[in-house]
DNA sequence: GAAATCAAAACAGTATACATTATAGACTTA
DNA sequence: TAAGTCTATAATGTATACTGTTTTGATTTC
């Protein structure tokens, strides 16, 4: 139970900010621990300021998600199938309209990147590399989601899509999960070199849909701490 | 340039919580006039407490999207003609299938509620009561809303239809507009009354195809004022 | 009279100190 | 030994004080 996280200061602006980008990058990484709590003195302490910044900063990142603040410290909200389930639902709303619109505004640059994605992504299946493969695949989303005009849209996208995300980590290392990823990255990036829309909309639906069959298969059945989990949840709201 | 609002707290959990809840409030009923600007310690002195639990709720306030932080103040966010059509693509992709699942779950005390708001909303388009019309209107959606049993939707739903909300009092004063809208509640409430899912789903996407387009048809060509106003909400973002 | 510079005020950001609350763990008792 | 209660502690919630920056307004100078 002690502090394995190294925090510092990213430079931008003041220090909430700093300290939120900080946090949220290490939480993007899978770098935090399910059960590990985040406190704000601590985390005040060793970047040598005051409480108060780190403590926007995480009550911050508790109203986007990443968080819950219990009475007890900060930590990673425990998600139960259902909760999985309706993010996948508005995930399955969003991202084909979304990626629909990339495929027009993508430029050449942006398609070179999703191509270095997929390449990484692939390297990293058939060696299975699953910290790689974690790497490629969000490069791959951020780089057409940053090709999306509607900020609202992309941004709604981007935080639900890092919601299952820190979930996601564990079903990442199954190699024929990989397989069937890179499969569809590589159908729908064909789409976007194509500037087929409506080609990157249906495969992208097909996407999600795989991606989350696969997420419920693979993830442990542990229903009986779904009452426990969302009780945590829900004090979590306040 | 006096403080007309007059703030008092509602009775839940902590403190940053209650004067997050009143000045949403507060937002939402439109009684915050656009220029006007909010400052924590002046709201702070008339609640008899500090700046920060004010500053707190203030800035979860932000983050959701319903003020911007100057260096001046927190104020209403100026929306440009195409922030507003960002939201309602958000709102087209979300809101006809989170209705569709309310055609299955809401149950006859929901359809009662529905009823009364859709003939409060009758009454107040022939009578041209714009508050009244407008308090009905968002008790017809919170209803609907309410029976949404994914969380995340529900929710999100809620502030993108909240963010345009704020424009749009001027708007729903304009007797044939009302008389469009009132003509879509009552189409959609007729088939949620027959629980016709499908035909909700048509039904949703059809009004708020038709809201969008009156609302931009009405909204006065201020597009002189874009420039301005972008940086204005982009220097909220920070 | 207009423009530029400077000063003062207003407000957000940060720091520190104090109050409150819920949980963990020890201690008591049946 | 197990169950219940109580206390100590760890963490958040709140208050106040201070700092830095930006804006506004006034005064001076051209």
């Amino acid at each position: 139970m002690t502090e394995p996280i190294e925090f510092k200061r990213i430079g931008e602006g003041n220090l909430r900010a700093q300290v939120y980008h900080q946090v949220r990058l290490t939480i993007q990484r899978g770098e935090l621990a399910p059960g590990q709590k985040l406190v704000d003195v601590d985390i005040a302490a060793q970047l040598g300021i005051s409480r108060m910044p780190v403590r926007d900063a995480l009550m911050q990142l508790v109203h986007e998600g990443y968080l819950v603040g219990t009475t007890r410290g900060f930590t990673l909200p425990t998600l139960t199938a259902t909760d999985i389930s309706n993010i996948f639902e508005v995930r399955r709303l969003l991202e084909p309209r979304a990626a629909a619109h990339a495929a027009r505004t993508l430029d050449a640059a942006g398609l070179k990147t999703l191509a270095a994605a997929l390449q990484e992504a692939e390297a990293a299946a058939t060696t299975g590399d699953a910290d790689l493969f974690f790497q490629a695949n969000s490069a791959f989303r951020n780089c057409w989601l940053g090709a999306v005009e509607n900020d609202r849209l992309s941004q709604t996208i981007a935080r639900f899509a890092d919601h299952v995300l820190v979930v996601r980590l564990k079903t990442l290392s199954h190699q024929p999960t990989q397989a069937v990823i890179v499969a569809g990255m590589r159908a729908i990036y064909e789409a976007f070199v194509r500037r087929d829309a409506v080609a990157v909309y249906d495969r992208m639906t097909h996407f999600i849909q795989n991606a989350e069959e696969r997420f419920m298969k693979l993830s442990p059945p542990s229903q009986q701490f779904d009452d426990e989990a969302a009780s945590i949840r829900r004090r979590g709201k306040s």
